[in-house]
DNA sequence: GCGACAG
DNA sequence: ATCTTGTCGC
């Protein structure tokens, strides 16, 4: 889902449907999700200027989660978005919207333990590709302006859900099916 | 060996 | 992540 900050709307997206060809193991997501991002991405056409990521970047126990892996190898920023904790400690930040706190692994601050709506459980944002924690941070708040989740998180997921139901269904009848490439 | 453990 | 009914709060 490509969204367009300025314009409050979604700008472009695509999907594509590919088979699992990895178990979904801690501390190597990208491996099992990474292949799908990528044969999707190549159907957009406007090329986003930043990546979130349902996901960790840094905040990883190698210091490269999904954010990291894939946003290089799109060649794009990225930011690690998760909504709960893989590694690092940290302390339960206030309640109110923006309120953070410190997410540190192996003596290091790899990312941030952050309240994106007032009340709600926090998300843990750490750098991708070519992006630095703060930014990350602001990033992400700007970008979760209604919901806890980011918008284009949150709209992709709702998207794929959707995506998975339809194929369900249709996969057994004989029709055919969106390969996710049509442009908006 | 035990507990932790993105999605 | 997925399954799954009712329920709590804005």
């Amino acid at each position: 889902m490509v969204y367009d900050l300025e314009q409050k709307e979604v700008a472009d997206e695509a999907w594509a449907v590919v088979k699992t060809s990895f178990p979904y193991i801690p501390g190597y997501l990208s491996f099992r999700e990474g292949p799908a991002v990528l044969s999707a991405f190549r159907k957009i056409c406007l090329i986003p200027d930043v990546v979130i990521f349902d996901g960790q970047g840094m905040a990883h126990p190698r210091g490269a989660g999904i954010a990291s892996h894939i946003g290089v190898l799109l060649g794009i920023p990225s930011v690690g978005c998760a909504k709960t904790r893989l590694v690092g400690e940290y302390e339960e930040p206030g309640l109110l919207r923006g309120d953070r706190a410190e997410l540190r692994y192996n003596g290091r601050v790899v990312g941030a333990v952050v309240r994106t709506r007032t009340g709600v459980k926090p998300l843990f944002i750490s750098p991708g590709h070519l992006v630095t924690l703060e930014d990350s941070v602001r990033i992400v708040l700007e970008a979760a302006f209604r919901f806890r989740l980011p918008e284009p998180v949150r709209l992709a997921h709702k998207r794929a859900t959707e995506l998975r139901k339809r194929y369900e269904s249709s996969r057994s009848s004989p029709k055919k099916y969106p390969s996710g490439g049509e442009t908006i």
